[in-house]
RNA sequence: GGCGCGGUGGCAGAGUGGUCAUGCAGCGGACUGCAACUCCGUUAACGCCGGUUCGAUUCCGACCCGCGCCUCCA
């Protein structure tokens, strides 16, 4: 049975969707005006793995995500640049596909962008003002009535009073209301815009969700998701919106993935501590990162840093190292059931049901690295079948796809021992070996540590890998 | 100030009212020319103070500490 976390109602509940098997999720992008850092590659992943196990188990997801494509920090930027705003968005939507790509993170069903959905968006603002949830402003702004939404803030357990007296937000002499939030802005010269009942302007950041997520998945659906710094405003605002307007529950549950911290704060754009996806590919390969970020349960915070990596790539060498060569080997159904491969893959969707457990989850997982280690020694047929299964379910966490051997080794970088100078190296410390010189085919071994690279010496001959 | 989250062994990180998390590191052993990989064994923890209970790291309350949101941010 699974259970998810609602931030809605605070507490773990078992998933019931509105059509029998078939899941509907909008989970809120990017917007697209820099690189992504880390930060927005944990929401990604998160996401990536719950799709990607739902699947597994016969759900019917049809997962969309949006992207900003238009807002004052994309056309400032943009104006920084000398560029057009569709220039910079394209960059970077490509750049985002791209970081994408290499962390495995596969695409979502759709990817609504904003300015595709203009028409929508202004049909949603019309509905509002005719409902009497928003009122053009004398200075061409359209604002949300938000004390008119009785159960505003019922999200992040918010009160009007205690908003409007703690509001950080200047007084703005258009708004009724210092709470009142905008949905259509009104085009300022030289800003991108579009034709509308009041006027030229853009949409605000929180109307563009609601009329995505009616237009992709309808009024009401089974989960919302985000990263840490969205349940408010935005989420609560996109409830207002909804709500009001198609006078129906938005989404059954929402889910909010953690936050990524540095040095115990959390990483963001604001705080400028932030690394870009792309930097940390530089050193470290892809599924190390990946797994950095899927080891630790969605939920909790990540603390990044330079011990937490390598520590990742460890762990991913162990995984590595079991499976190596294993591939080739042939089992059958009985060879799996020697083994308890479905006890293992049990408890791994027991884990995975449990609100999606990876910790957990990667805990099964080197319980059957143990017991594989321990099969190559006895059932070859059975370490077969185990290592196939390991490969499978870390599958659906999105890991363990590469070819061992090539993980192991890495790539050859600028200023390391590349690989045939490795295996000349390891050809005169076997000769070395062979007339029992091991002072001479320890000091190669030496050589070769000193650049992080390791060997393996066996009855089949000495292999090699490269240490994180 | 308001609303939330969290404090677990050397580190990372799950979980449970009374037997093991898991990974790294450490220690002892096996394998090895020596290593590496691997295997076996092993050490060690639940912020503080009360309460409930036969028994609490796990439930309840207070306290201390850390973090997030309340302004654009995933």
């Amino acid at each position: 049975m699974l259970q998810i976390y609602n931030t809605l109602t605070k507490q773990k509940a078992p998933f019931k969707p509105l059509v029998e098997g078939h899941i509907n999720m909008y989970v809120c992008g990017i917007t697209v005006y820099d690189y992504c850092h880390i930060g927005h590659a944990r929401v990604m992943v998160c996401f990536d793995v719950i799709t990607r196990y739902l699947r597994s188990r016969g759900w019917n997801v049809n997962y969309v995500r949006n992207i900003t494509d238009v807002d004052d920090k994309i056309i400032r930027r943009a104006n920084e640049n000398n560029e057009t705003v569709e220039q910079l968005t394209e960059r970077m939507i490509a750049a985002m596909h791209e970081d994408e790509d290499a962390l495995s993170v596969l695409r979502p069903d759709q990817e609504p962008k904003a300015t595709a959905h203009i028409d929508e968006i202004i049909a949603l603002v019309s509905t509002l003002i005719e409902k009497d949830f928003a009122y053009p402003a004398a200075n061409g702004d359209v604002y949300y009535r938000v004390e008119k939404f009785a159960e505003y803030g019922k999200l992040t357990n918010q009160n009007i009073d205690e908003l409007r007296s703690g509001s950080r937000v200047a007084i703005d002499e258009a708004k009724e209301s210092p709470l009142d939030f905008v949905l259509w802005k009104a085009v300022k010269p030289g800003e991108v815009s579009w034709e509308s009942p009041w006027g030229a302007g853009r949409p605000g950041w929180h109307i563009e969700c609601s009329a995505m997520s009616k237009c992709c998945l309808g009024d009401t659906f089974d989960i919302h998701g985000g990263g840490p710094d969205l349940p408010f405003p935005h989420h609560e605002n996109e409830i207002a919106q909804s709500e009001a307007a198609n006078g129906c529950a938005y989404a059954n549950y929402w889910m909010h993935a953690g936050p990524v911290r540095v040095n115990s704060e959390k990483m963001s754009k604001s705080l400028d501590n932030f690394f870009t996806i792309r930097d940390v590919l530089g050193k470290y390969n892809p599924e190390v990162v990946r797994f950095f970020l899927a080891r630790v349960h969605y939920r909790s915070y990540i603390d990044y840093s330079e011990e937490s990596l390598k520590e990742a790539r460890v762990m991913l060498e162990r995984f590595y190292q079991s499976l190596n060569g294993m591939a080739g080997y042939e089992y059958s159904k009985e060879d799996a059931d020697q083994v308890n491969i479905s006890d293992f893959e049990q408890r791994f969707n027991a884990a995975m049901d449990d609100d999606f457990n990876t910790p957990k989850a990667v805990s099964v997982l080197f319980e059957m690295v143990n017991e594989l280690n321990k099969l190559k020694k006895s059932s070859e047929a059975g370490a077969a079948a185990m290592a196939h299964k390991i490969a499978e379910l870390g599958g659906i966490i999105g890991l363990l796809q590469q070819d061992p051997d090539a993980f192991l080794k890495g790539d050859d970088k600028e200023g390391e021992v590349d690989a045939s100078a490795i295996e000349a190296l390891i050809q005169q410390r076997t000769a070395a070996k062979g007339s029992k010189d091991y002072a001479e085919s320890d000091r190669i071994r030496d050589v070769l540590a000193a650049q992080g690279v390791i060997l393996k010496d066996s009855r089949e001959g000495t292999s090699w890998f490269r240490e994180g």
